[in-house]
DNA sequence: TGATAATTGTTATGAACCATATCAAATATC
DNA sequence: GATATTTGATATGGTTCATAACAATTATCA
């Protein structure tokens, strides 16, 4: 009985369809079958995906930064005194797509544009000081907050495997 | 000097603008440094997902089926007789959104809404025959040239694994 | 029973994201 | 010095994702 569940239904559906009554007293809201879906890679690697996403956002919402603004501050730390060009393609950003989201950035004291003077077509990208503040809590707030649920979760030898699986699937499928 | 011109250029920037010279000559095409970046595990993931992706549609080319329209397709096959709210709802997708990618598999004769008969509101949803057939091609192409290349590149073990982690993932994060 | 609420598929609509063409200013090329 | 290329930017269109609202149908329950 309790694990006919979807039996009874579709097979209410079905059944009763043909029979044409509806009274049959009720089972439990029943889930789908998954089947194959589970298997499938892309499917799981989305959805995981989107989760990670959501919990992201979640554990950065005191700092209002989506992973695409915190991976751009990131890069912009570590690599000073690049362009827009070089910043947004290796992020795999656009170039015209990355001008709004420096004009957000920008807007909030986050990074600056500054005019080359060697190139005066390009513009420099650097962190503010509260760019740097900001990022500084950031980091914090992901290591503690986010990260540390994936070794809550897998532990820390399996969470190093995943990346690099994953980095493997990034850089050679 | 073939080699040299993006490094030309932005090695310009970072040590040629301090000192005011451009007539230095040049190293490599400098690559930016990731640095934590690749150690994010949204980061790595957002991007093997899209790698993932992208490889699937490759390998569907000669069926026009999306990873969307593939999930459909499978799960309708395992739970024949459920309602667009039912399939919908199991994907993550709204029923709104889902009115457009049924007429569109409906369009192509690949599955069918079927007016419920024990409640009118809803539609069953079935496969066709041609949806059986194009769903059976599907996964054939899915299994030998899209997921092989998981094991070719992982190995079976660590395919495994990886799924479980990611479905871990998926419904505990 | 009949009035009211809830559900189903649908449309309309807007936000967010992604991609292409194009432009002026600046620079590189030959 | 004429021509081509690069940079940041704008305009624009296409997808994807999310919400509100509606008609038809069914469920609820006073």
């Amino acid at each position: 009985m309790t694990v006919s569940k979807a039996a009874e239904k579709s097979s209410e559906k079905a059944s009763n369809a043909a029979k044409g009554r509806k009274d049959a007293p009720e089972g439990l809201p029943e889930a789908l079958q998954l089947g194959e879906l589970s298997e499938q890679l892309g499917y799981v690697l989305k959805r995981a995906q989107l989760k990670v996403f959501e919990n992201f956002l979640r554990c950065m919402a005191s700092l209002q930064l989506t992973p695409a603004q915190f991976s751009v501050l990131l890069l912009v730390e570590k690599n000073p005194g690049r362009n827009q060009t070089e910043i947004a393609s290796t992020l795999g950003i656009l170039r015209p797509n990355f001008v709004a989201m420096l004009d957000n950035l920008e807007s909030r004291d986050l990074c600056a544009r500054i005019r080359s003077t060697n190139d005066r077509r390009s513009h420099i990208l650097v962190l503010t000081d509260k760019g740097k503040a900001v990022l500084t809590r950031a980091k914090k707030l992901v290591a503690t907050k986010h990260e540390s649920r994936l070794n809550e979760l897998l532990g820390q030898a399996n969470r190093e495997a995943l990346l690099e699986m994953l980095s493997k699937i990034a850089n050679e499928f």
